[in-house]
DNA sequence: TAGGTTTCTGACTGTTCAGTCCATAACGGT
DNA sequence: ACCGTTATGGACTGAACAGTCAGAAACCTA
């Protein structure tokens, strides 16, 4: 009856998200954007309500994105939690790529947390970017702390740890290696801070 | 002979870096900077090469100031070594004020290491400030591992551990609190998460 | 194949931007 | 008191910006 629309919105958020993450919020413009996905700038309006809203639809699907793999990837029997945990906390460090059909990001401050970047950016002025960069943290935080229970379940972290305690340290730390990421030093050394996260976590005392 | 400057470049340098910590570096404008440091362009241009001079000079008060600031409060006895690293960390996580002369940040997002904001906020598109924010964590580093060494020479953290490796967990756990205090999370949250850290450092093992 | 509806494209507008420039002001030496 | 020198502030410029809009195009139904 109508005109289809003759893009696929998925791939156009990605390929902005993209954009966001290597030029951070202000460094794009609407060009950029424009250019990074192919449509003119009506249909951005149109479909996405322009810049800002291009950003916010971005994120929630960066949301979403998460809230599918960090569950699948952490979930799973008790005798496996803390391998799971470690090979997380692995690939954390290195960054998530973000979609099969766009370009891996070229620097590793692209790399980082989609929603960390942009909350540090303007989330002092932007509300609505702070509260869907917490989002993102806490269902991390929550399959994060899942696992850890499943650890200790298993025996394998001490169960007088606090979970979700824990979970926010280890979450801070993958956060604070896409600084450090940002800074320029190498993958070596980022799974080296995280090898040595992993091992001071508190085992059971075994008597 | 000539007529001197009307304002001291240390207070200019300290209003323009908490302009470029609030608003992030492509969300100031000059005309921003100019109000903030009551200069007018003509004297920015002068003194500091316009926009992108102001940035790199703010950047290199802050390294100088760290590398004042982080040895005088790490360095001193061995006795004291663990302690003070526990003071240093849980400073750290709740951000630094910026000098006496300058309003403090009005946000906690404000308050994350100069450094690391902008680093992952132009970073990748400029070496520069790369390389300057890899500074800043190279003279932190160095002063969190000397105060590891005083440390195990007095007992309190075990002889094997690396104290570079645990040095650069530190300052990433500190650098993590930085992007988690900007999803919005409270200070008792920050000093939990710095609490957790510190309690998981490897004590030496007693026979 | 014609009509109705939605998408698409790119030109347009007013604003804001970074950077330049110049007339004026403030000083120290003579 | 004068003069050379440097700082200051604001006007100016061309470019880039976000957002709007209207005409052309594509599609489905009938």
């Amino acid at each position: 009856m109508a005109r289809p629309r003759s893009f696929d919105p998925d791939y156009v958020l990605h390929a902005a998200e993209r954009q966001f993450r290597t030029s951070g919020y202000n460094g794009t413009s609407v060009d950029d954007i424009s250019a990074a996905t192919g449509l003119g700038r009506g249909s951005l309006y149109a479909a996405f309500d322009g810049k800002h809203g291009v950003l916010l639809q971005a994120m929630a699907g960066y949301f979403a994105r998460l809230g599918q793999f960090a569950p699948k990837a952490l979930a799973g029997p008790d005798e496996g939690a803390l391998e799971r945990l470690h090979a997380y906390l692995l690939r954390a460090v290195h960054g998530v790529p973000l979609a099969a059909d766009v370009p891996p990001a070229p620097d590793r401050a692209a790399a980082a947390c989609f929603a960390a970047k942009m909350a540090l950016e303007i989330g002092a002025s932007d509300s609505e970017v702070k509260r869907l960069a917490n989002d993102c943290f806490s269902v991390l935080a929550t399959a994060v702390a899942d696992c850890v229970r499943a650890a200790q379940r298993n025996g394998d972290i001490d169960p007088d740890a606090d979970p979700d305690d824990l979970a926010y340290l280890l979450l801070t730390i993958i956060r604070g290696t896409d600084v450090v990421g940002a800074y320029g030093h190498s993958p070596a050394r980022l799974t080296s801070i995280a090898e040595s996260a992993f091992a001071l976590l508190p085992r059971p005392r075994h008597h």
